[in-house]
DNA sequence: TTCGTCATGTAATGGGTTACATGATTAC
DNA sequence: GTAATCATGTAACCCATTACATGACGAA
C-alpha cells in the first residue's frame, strides 16, 4: 500500500520523506493516512531495491556539513515498472476501503482496463456489504437494539450511494473508451 | 478491539468461538471482521486473564472422549469489570470507523456518559475529515485529477452525511437523558 | 534565545491476516 | 460414504502505529 502510494507519488516529481508525507495526506485525505515510522522504512527500502534512488547523493559536500540532509527520492526505471505492475495487480484486497481510494487516486496512471477491473470489483464487494445490511435489517428489525438498527441502517444507505457512484464512475469510464456495455444486464 | 467485541457477545449468552464470529459479523455487519486467527488466541488470552471461561470443562467426559469438543465460554465477574472498563475508555483511536462500529453497536451496555463522549468524539472526528475535503476541494479542484476529484467530492458527501446523522443520535441521546423513558426523577 | 516547523530516523509493539492442518457432525 | 459445514487451532508474516530521539533552521 504505503509502497504504491510513494512509487506513484515520486512519478510527479521527486521529493523528499516529509514532504512525500504531505502530499499523502493531500491525495488520500482521511481515506488513509502513514505516519514517518513507516514510511522512513519504506523509503529505504525501495532505496535498497532499487525502485528510487537518493537524487541528492551526489552533492557529497552538504552530507559532509549537515548530518541531516534533506534526501530526495526519484524513481527509477525499476521503480516505474513497478509502480505499474502493483497498479495493475488487481486483487481481492484491492477492494477494501482503504486500498480502493489509493488504487482511485492514481487511475490516471492506470491503464483503462485496470481501471474497470477496480470499479467493478468495488462494486461487487459493496454490493456484497449492501446485501448484508438488507438481510439483517429485513430479518430481524424488532430484535436487534436501537443502535446496531442505527449503525446498519447508516451502513445500508452508504452502500447505496457508493454502488451509484461506483455505476457513474463506471458509465463514464465506457463512454469515454468508446466501449459499449456488451451484454450487461441493467444497473440501478 | 476484538477482546471489547468479544466480552460485549459474551454478555448475552455463553457461546464457542465459531459461533462469536457468526454473532461477530452479524453485529457488525461489513464494519468490521475478525478471523479465527485472532479470534482463537484471543479467547485463549482472555481465558488465562480469568475474563471468560469455559463452560464445559467440568463436562471431563466429552473431553476425554472428544479430542475437539466445542468449547463454550462464558464471562466471569472479572470479565464483566472489564468490558465495562474498555467500553468507557474513550480515547482517540475510538474514533476510527472500525472502533466506533464496535462501540456503537455496545451502547446499550453502555453508560450514558460514555456514550455522549463517543458520539460527540467521533462527529468531531468526520467534521475535521470533512474540512480537510472540502479544503481540497475549494482550494485545488482545477489542478487535480478527474479521480482525486471524485473520490474528495464522494468523501465529503459521506461525511457530511454522517455528521447529520451523528447529530439527530446526539439530539435524541439528549432528549432521552433530559427526559427519561421510565422511572424518571423530575428535571431540575 | 527559544519556539515552531521542517526533517529524519529507530525500537518496541500491536493487532491483526493468510494459509494451513485437523477433527467432528450433519445431511444427502 | 462422502461432501458440506461446523469447530478449533497454529505459524508465519504483514503492515503499520506509538513513542521516542535527534537535529537543522527561520522568525519573534
Amino acid at each position: 500500500m504505503l509502497e504504491l502510494a510513494v512509487l506513484g507519488l515520486l512519478h510527479e516529481a521527486p521529493m523528499h520523506g516529509y514532504e512525500l508525507r504531505k502530499r499523502l495526506h493531500a491525495l488520500l485525505g482521511a481515506f488513509r493516512a502513514f505516519s514517518y515510522g513507516s514510511l522512513y522504512p519504506t523509503l529505504r527500502r525501495l532505496q535498497l531495491a532499487g525502485l528510487i534512488t537518493d537524487e541528492s547523493a551526489q552533492d557529497a559536500v552538504q552530507r559532509t556539513w549537515n548530518r541531516r540532509a534533506k534526501t530526495v527520492y526519484k524513481l527509477t526505471a525499476d521503480g516505474k515498472e513497478r509502480f505499474a505492475e502493483l497498479v495493475a495487480d488487481v486483487g481481492p484486497q484491492t477492494w477494501d476501503d482503504g486500498s480502493f481510494g489509493i488504487h482511485l487516486a492514481f487511475f490516471s496512471r492506470t491503464p483503462a482496463e485496470a481501471r474497470m477491473r477496480i470499479l467493478e470489483g468495488r462494486r461487487r464487494h459493496v454490493e456484497e456489504r449492501r446485501e448484508g445490511f438488507r438481510s439483517t435489517l429485513g430479518r430481524a428489525s424488532e430484535q436487534i437494539d436501537r443502535y446496531t438498527l442505527e449503525l446498519h441502517r447508516m451502513g445500508l444507505e452508504s452502500s447505496e450511494r457508493e454502488v451509484r457512484w461506483l455505476n457513474e464512475l463506471i458509465a463514464h469510464e465506457r463512454a469515454e473508451h468508446e466501449d459499449p456495455p456488451s451484454s450487461g444486464r441493467p444497473r440501478d
